[in-house]
DNA sequence: GTCTATAATTAGATAGAC
DNA sequence: GTCTATCTAATTATAGAC
C-alpha cells in the first residue's frame, strides 16, 4: 500500500480535506486527531509521520481550503452571491475557513493566527482585483480602493459569520440578501 | 460566610463576569470550570449549586454580558467607534459576546444558539432606535430601516471579529477605520 | 454554600511491530 | 507509512464532610 511515492501526498492530502470539514463545522476543540484520521480513512498512530502538531494540522487546514476555494474563478457579484448564500452557511463541505473559524483563530499560537491573516491578505487582493474589473478606468487613490475592499470583505465574512451563528434560517437569509445588496450599492 | 441571602447572587455574579473574560478571552472548550471557579474566587465544588452545567453557564454569560454593554446609552455614531476601536479588540473586559464568540456559538447546543440569536435580535433593535434618533422625520419603510441596521450590525460585529483574528495591529486598526467610515457613509 | 476527594472519560502524543 | 498499545495529563461531573 505504501509503494508509490504519490500515496504519502494522497494521505496527507486526505487528511486535510477531512479536517477542513470537521474543524469548520464542530471548531478545532472539539474535533480529535482520532476522528480526522478516521474521515481520512486511517488510525491515529500515522497522524504523526505527517504533522508534527494538531496546531501546525489546523495552520496547513486553513491554507489549503482557502487555496481550493480561491480557485474558483467568477466575477465579484456571482462570487459575492454564493458566499452569501444559504447554500454555503449550510454546506458541509468548501467553507470559508475566514468565516466558520473567525473566533476560534483569534484564540490560537501563531503558526494559526498568521495562516488566518495571509489568508485573508489573499483574500482582500482578490476583492481588490474583480473590483477593478467592474469599473474599467478609475481615478480612485490606492488607499480609497483598499478601504472599499476592507468594507466588502468585512460584509463577505462577517454576514455568512453571523448567518452562521443564527439559530433562526428567515433572519439569516435575510440577513444574507442584506448583505448582497449592501456590497452592490457600495460598489 | 453564607449567612445572608445576598451571599448567593453574589457569587454567581462573580462567576457569570470571571465566565465572560474568561471565554471572550479563550473559547468556551479551553477555559475548565476549574479556571472558571478560581478567578471567581471559589473552588471547583462550588459550581453546580449555581449551574447545572457548563454550557448552561455558557449561555446565561451570554445573556449576562451582553445586558451590562446595552446598559451604556449613547448615539449610534458614538457607540460605533467605540465599539469599533482598537480598546474593544484588545480589552481583557467588556468584549461583546456577539463579536468575540461569533464562530465558537455556531457549534453547540439550542440554549447556547438561542441566547446568541436573541441577544442579536436586541443588538438590531438598539440599532435601530440609535438610527431613528439621528434621522428626526424619516420616511423610509420598515424593511429599509431593517435592511440598513442590519448591514449596521454585520459591519460592527464582523469588523470587530476581524480584527481580533487578524494578527497584525495595523492593518487590524485600518480595517476598524474603515468599518467606522461605512457605517457613516450609509447612514 | 463551599470545601476536598474522586469517579469516569477523553485528549494529544509516543513506542515499537510489521 | 500505517498499525496497535500505551503514557500522561486534563476534563466534566458527583459524593459526602462541614
Amino acid at each position: 500500500m505504501s509503494w508509490h511515492p504519490e500515496h504519502k501526498n494522497d494521505s496527507r492530502q486526505r487528511i486535510l480535506r477531512a479536517a477542513g470539514e470537521l474543524f469548520s463545522k464542530q471548531g478545532f476543540d472539539q474535533v480529535g486527531i482520532n476522528e480526522v484520521m478516521q474521515a481520512a480513512g486511517m488510525t491515529r498512530g500515522a497522524f504523526y509521520s505527517h504533522f508534527n502538531s494538531k496546531s501546525q494540522l489546523y495552520s496547513e487546514t486553513i491554507r489549503a481550503t482557502a487555496q481550493r476555494l480561491a480557485a474558483q474563478e467568477s466575477s465579484l457579484e456571482q462570487t459575492c452571491q454564493s458566499y452569501l448564500s444559504m447554500a454555503h452557511r449550510n454546506s458541509e463541505q468548501f467553507q470559508c475557513p475566514l468565516a466558520f473559524l473567525i473566533s476560534d483563530v483569534a484564540q490560537r499560537d501563531e503558526l494559526v493566527r498568521n495562516a488566518w491573516t495571509e489568508t485573508f491578505r489573499g483574500f482582500i487582493q482578490l476583492i481588490q482585483r474583480k473590483q477593478q474589473n467592474d469599473t474599467s478606468s478609475e481615478t480612485a487613490t490606492n488607499t480609497a480602493v483598499t478601504q472599499k475592499a476592507l468594507q466588502t470583505a468585512v460584509m463577505m465574512i462577517g454576514g455568512l459569520a453571523v448567518a452562521r451563528a443564527l439559530n433562526d434560517d428567515e433572519l439569516a437569509e435575510s440577513l444574507l440578501a442584506s448583505c448582497v445588496a449592501s456590497i452592490q450599492t457600495n460598489k
